[in-house]
Order: C-alpha cells, then sequence, then structure tokens
DNA sequence: CCTTATCTTGAATGTATGTTCAAGATAAGG
DNA sequence: CCTTATCTTGAACATACATTCAAGATAAGG
C-alpha cells in the first residue's frame, strides 16, 4: 500500500558509474549507498545484495549502449561510414577522462572471471549480443555492395570486436588522442580490405 | 647476522599467480600468506605492504615474459614466422584453463586505472616496453625485406599489441579455440598487407 | 479518517580486511 | 661457543566490509 520512491534510472546510472570507476570488488556498499542516496535497507529491499544491484546496473549499461548503437546506425547514412563514425566515437569515450571511458561489460568480466560464473554468464552474454549486433550491419553492408570480402559477417564482427577491445585496451596505457585514431584507422581499413 | 630462507623467485610467482586469478582488490593477505607460505611478518619486512608484494610479482611477471619472448625472437627463424608462431602460443595461453590465461599487467591496469596512480604508471611502462620490443623486431623484419609496409614499425607495433589485447579480453568471452586461432591469422595477415 | 501493507531509516552485527609488534628462533662474526 | 643482528612466528589490532532488522514514516484502500 505504498510505492517505491527512488528513480530507478536514476540510481542504477550511478551504480554502473561506480562500478565503472572502482570496479565491482572495490565499488563498496558505502560508496553506493552514497551514490545513489539510498539506505542499505532500501538497496537491498531491491536489489537482494551488492551483486543483485551490479547485474540490474549491468541490464541499465547495455539498455544504454543499445540504444546508442541503434540510434548511430539508424540514420540514413551508409554502414560503413556509420562504422567508421562509431569506431571515432569510441576512440573519444576513450579519452575523455569522464564516465564510459571504459566499457562495463569487458572491465568488470575481466576482474571476476574464474571466480563468478554467474556474473561471467551474464556479461559474456551481453557481450556476444554486441558481436551479433556488429555482426548484422556487417551483413547489411554486404548484401548492399557496400564493400566485398572474403570473409563472412560474422568473422568481420569478430575482428572488429577484437579491434574495439584491443583499442579500448590499449588507451589505458597510452592516451595520445593520435595514436588512438590511427588504431581506429587500421582497424576498419584491414577489415574493408 | 642471519639471511632470509625463502625462495625470492618461489614467493612472487606465487603471488603473481594468486594476482593473475583473482585480482589485485580480491587477493587477500590471507591468501597470499597461504600460496606464499611467508607469515605476515616475513611480508611486510620483506616487501612493506600488500602494493610492494604486488610490484615485485609484476616485475618477477616481466622478466619471465621477457625472457619467453627473447627465447622464442632469438632463435634462427624469420622473424614473421616466430610472430605467427607467437600469436599461436597466446591463443594457447587464452584457452588452456591453467596459468598464464591472463595478463598480469592489463588484467591488473584495467582494475585499478584511475585509482591507484602508482601502479598504474609501473604497469603503463611495463607494457609500452613491450610494445617497444614488437616494434624493434618489426624494424628488424622490414630491415630485412621479409615484407614491405606503408607503415612503419612503430605503427605497425600498436596495431599488433592492440590486437594482442584484443584477442585475451575476446577469449574472455568466447573460449572457442578456431575461432580465436582465426582471429590471431586475420590479425597477422592484416599486419603484413 | 482510520487501517494496513509497504517503504524508509540508520544503528547494529559479525566477519574479513591490511597491518603491526613483541617474543622466540637462528645463522654469522669474533 | 657465545654474542648479536636479523629473521620468523602468530597473536592482536583497528578498520572496513556486506548485510540484517526492528522501529518509524507514509501512501493507498475501504
Amino acid at each position: 500500500m505504498r510505492t517505491a520512491e527512488f528513480d530507478t534510472e536514476f540510481v542504477l546510472r550511478k551504480a554502473m558509474h561506480a562500478f565503472m570507476q572502482y570496479g565491482y570488488a572495490k565499488t563498496s556498499m558505502q560508496k553506493l549507498k552514497e551514490v545513489t542516496h539510498l539506505h542499505p535497507g532500501s538497496i537491498y529491499a531491491a536489489y537482494g545484495n551488492k551483486k543483485g544491484l551490479f547485474l540490474a546496473a549491468t541490464e541499465q549499461y547495455q539498455k544504454d549502449r543499445n540504444q546508442q548503437f541503434t540510434a548511430l546506425f539508424n540514420d540514413q547514412q551508409s554502414i560503413l561510414s556509420t562504422l567508421k563514425h562509431y569506431l571515432t566515437v569510441i576512440v573519444d569515450e576513450c579519452i575523455e577522462g569522464e564516465v564510459a571511458k571504459v566499457c562495463l561489460l569487458t572491465k568488470s568480466i575481466s576482474e571476476v572471471e574464474g571466480n563468478d560464473p554467474q556474473i561471467c554468464t551474464v556479461l559474456r552474454s551481453n557481450l556476444n549480443a554486441y558481436e551479433h549486433a556488429l555482426a548484422e550491419q556487417l551483413q547489411k553492408a554486404l548484401d548492399n555492395n557496400e564493400f566485398v570480402s572474403s570473409k563472412s559477417a560474422q568473422q568481420l564482427a569478430r575482428f572488429l570486436v577484437m579491434g574495439i577491445y584491443g583499442i579500448r585496451t590499449y588507451a589505458l596505457t597510452n592516451q595520445d588522442p593520435k595514436s588512438l585514431q590511427q588504431l581506429a584507422d587500421d582497424l576498419f581499413a584491414a577489415l574493408v580490405n
């Protein structure tokens, strides 16, 4: 006979950013309490425990990413030019010291791999969906004769996500925008040649 | 008037493997105590604190990796064929569920980036040295006319490490050996074309 | 407007954490 | 072989952690 008061999206985005910044283990309930403006009781009532909140935040992250992805690839440009632009967006994300500097999914799976199968399964399936979405776009581009390739859309998508993961990791070692953009360009060239 | 008793390399390799498995934050002193067979007093006397032990373990890791790298690239094969073999070694490492499944340097920098500048600086410099070592080999290959490229050895090396980081991350989402080997082949092809 | 189901609050709990330290053990120097 | 410097041992410490729960607050149903 009473409805919850807090804004779910606000809470999940705040939690999501905390997990992106500090990692899963180092994001304490104390910190989550602060950033979400929720008391422990409310968090545990709504999400069960820290892992539950993390998984909910992951879901929100995936939703937000999907929306960004769909918005980019649903405009009327050619798929290849959109893809080139998409890579530039990723490079920019890697540079600006703010949010989205890292991918929550890859960062988290790297952290918990081998230690939390439940979280890993969820993250893996999200990342596989991402790869599949890229494969779909590449298949469309092939169907439209935007480019020709000896490889399948699936193989191309795999190479592309590998490159994206690689750029994001490389950005941790070298923040030079020119180097990162060059990597993106080389990756794109390797894909369409 | 008394010499330390424990075997430094044994201790550092055990610590190194623990950090690789559990990550920096989740590797407790309790765990480190167990795997190194050292009592807290000894650890703190020898390495100061957990971070000191981690940095020493990192140094050991880099030494071991350097030795593997040098052994591979100092045989009498062509550099390109050695590189191709090296990529296969990395793919194998990603598959077998044992040690070396992940790179301690990239896993750790991904975890602590933005939160521990001291550790980041050390890891970054190690990873930069790795990139530089690959650039040297590629420069030699170019000098030997093993292949021709419109890109500099430095640019090629950057692309190569990006690919290696990417393969290692991709392996967290997909353990299929064929897919991983295909990525390595595609990466090699993109490099020399 | 009263009841009641549900949400919010925040103090309390037990455990695990990184670290310290004093007592005991032991190898090298004279 | 005794002295002394250094290492080893493991109990103790304070703090930080994830989680619980009972009391208080509040919105909806009758």
